[in-house]
DNA sequence: TTCCAGACTA
DNA sequence: TAGTCCGGAA
């Protein structure tokens, strides 16, 4: 049984002290509660049986293939992915790695061949652009693997900063930043682990890394979008299935 | 902000 | 049938 020391979290009410410029012992902000809550959230996360862990990308590389090889197909499935779709998704990695899914066959792949196979995961004429795009850079620029910092992997067409830090988690094994995806986003601004309410992703990222511990920066991507999967989802979320009914600020009764 | 490409659902 | 859904680009 799941027996929760209740330690309620304190919010500190002042700011770090400006007077000598010495820097304090730093006591920073940080959301009520959000200890417990992380905690049942890992609770209801526990059978790991959201899409994210059957299809996510950690399911979509070969992880016998040479390691430039694995990169590169981590990203190539964070390129292809589509939240709503895992399934889909894994499916046309599937296809795309019985072909022997490298930066070359990519390239030597016509875009109609291509466009047909991941079509079903939606957007994909903007994913065929960017993947050829990007594919070729790679081969150019990067003798043909992906770049290892997250100021260079935005750079490439089709990246952005989400894809950017989960690549540098799962391809290079190097913690950036936190993947704030659509999920993270709307959860954490539903809990209140943003002081004030963030409009955009990357607003949720700088908010959360200014407080959330470091070690578990990597955890939280995995945690929230199962999470958000299943039970805090966007539109009807099932607040009546969800441990942390009693002290979420955006639980629904019923 | 709007677009992308379609699926899902209220 | 209308509204909502990625994340990135323009």
């Amino acid at each position: 049984p799941r027996r929760s020391r209740r330690r309620k979290s304190i919010t500190i009410a002042y700011e770090p002290g400006q007077e000598d410029g010495v820097e304090p012992q730093r006591p920073r902000w940080e959301p009520r509660d959000w200890q417990e809550q992380l905690e049942r959230i890992r609770e209801m996360r526990r059978n790991r049986d959201a899409p994210v862990d059957e299809m996510g990308v950690e399911k979509c590389y070969d992880s016998s293939a040479p390691p430039q090889v694995m990169r590169y197909q981590v990203l190539l499935s964070l390129m292809l992915s589509s939240q709503t779709k895992d399934q889909v998704t894994s499916a046309a990695m599937l296809r795309l790695r019985q072909r022997g899914l490298t930066v070359d066959s990519v390239l030597q792949m016509d875009d109609a061949t291509l466009g047909q196979i991941i079509y079903p995961v939606g957007f994909w004429r903007n994913k065929v652009k960017y993947i050829k795009q990007t594919t070729a850079i790679l081969k150019q620029k990067y003798g043909g693997d992906i770049p290892s910092t997250v100021e260079e992997l935005v750079q490439l067409p089709g990246v952005g900063p989400k894809m950017a830090h989960l690549a540098m988690n799962i391809a290079w094994d190097s913690v950036s930043g936190i993947a704030v995806d659509t999920h993270v986003h709307r959860i954490t601004n539903r809990l209140k682990w943003v002081k004030k309410e963030t409009k955009y992703p990357e607003e949720t990222r700088v908010a959360l890394e200014d407080w959330l511990p470091r070690d578990l920066w990597r955890e939280i991507n995995w945690l929230l979008v199962g999470f958000g999967q299943q039970t805090c989802l966007p539109v009807n979320p099932r607040c009546s299935q969800c441990l942390n009914q009693d002290i979420c600020p955006a639980a629904k009764k019923h």
